[in-house]
DNA sequence: GCTACTATAGCAAATGAATCTCATTAAAGA
DNA sequence: TCTTTAATGAGATTCATTTGCTATAGTAGC
């Protein structure tokens, strides 16, 4: 397969666009992540390092980045957008706590079915999904007093 | 079934708030609009019916629409949060086309049995679930020259 | 290598959604 | 009606993100 930056420097030349060492330094930085971040962290890592790039070079680099599906947008929380690198990571889906605001990662091959069905449903050509489940993780459930099951049957009884 | 504004007043009692006029008639707005709003939205659509509501009070309201189960977030595009009234219809998710924008709803049981199967696996209390999913609708497909399926297959064969 | 062309970086200013402040208003119980 | 205090409205503030502008540096042609 190819890396991460060969991928990245094809999009380049098939956009017409500029090879510079930020953009390849930031694509760097974001696959040496290890889970999701955000676009202050990712500054603040390099600065660490002692990489001299702008907090605006990084917000012109990720769409790009995301437009060659090396990233994807996981989530909006907290008043800013959170990433992950997806490039050479099968698709996974998140599950998330409420309370202490942790995030399971868990895939699920029936969402690819789903994916299917819904093309031939619609008519649509599926890119991708976004699939996040809310509710509480084992310690937060017990400090709620909350139930071990989901609130699914209690849904379906109130339905209409 | 209660209405919305019987689910809202018991939560108002519930949480020890106050009912006032503003919240009542900013829930029945949303509960007047089909489909998603966002807050921009809303407020013009109150002052043009001559309605006085601030956008902070729009901006306090919805919160509590959303935890009391009334209203949630569908998703965060265009650099804010859409909205949709969700009591008395039944959970659905939403297939968005990427040239166009318009959205399809659909709904699949098989998400419930995911909840439980979650539920299971990690010992969470799921407490709902955000699904989307995005591809081309049939015209813009067809006008960016894709096949009819989706990428599932050519996905699967890239995977590491 | 040198030159011309222009995309990109960096900085600072602008934008805009969301939140907060605070004086004023109005629920709700006594 | 009176008292208490939560809620409103208007404007100020915050902060993530975008944009304008100028200097820099890729890239192609010579």
């Amino acid at each position: 397969m190819e890396s991460e930056l060969q991928v990245f420097q094809d999009y380049i030349r098939r956009r017409d666009l500029r090879r510079t060492r930020e953009r390849e330094r930031i694509l760097q930085e974001v696959f040496e992540i290890h889970g999701h971040f955000d676009v202050d962290g990712l500054y603040l890592q390099l600065k660490q390092k002692g990489v001299k790039v702008s907090k605006a070079s990084i917000y012109r680099a990720l769409p790009l980045f995301i437009d060659c599906g090396l990233v994807r947008e996981v989530e909006f929380s907290e008043g800013h957008w959170h990433y992950e690198h997806i490039y050479g990571h099968s698709h996974h889906n998140h599950l998330r706590c409420l309370g202490c605001g942790e995030i399971q990662e868990f895939e699920n091959q029936f969402l690819n079915c789903l994916e299917e069905q819904l093309a031939r449903e619609y008519g649509y050509y599926i890119q991708n999904h976004h699939l996040q489940v809310q509710g509480f993780c084992p310690a937060c459930r017990q400090a709620a007093g909350l139930p071990a099951a989901s609130n699914f049957l209690k849904k379906v009884d109130n339905e209409q």
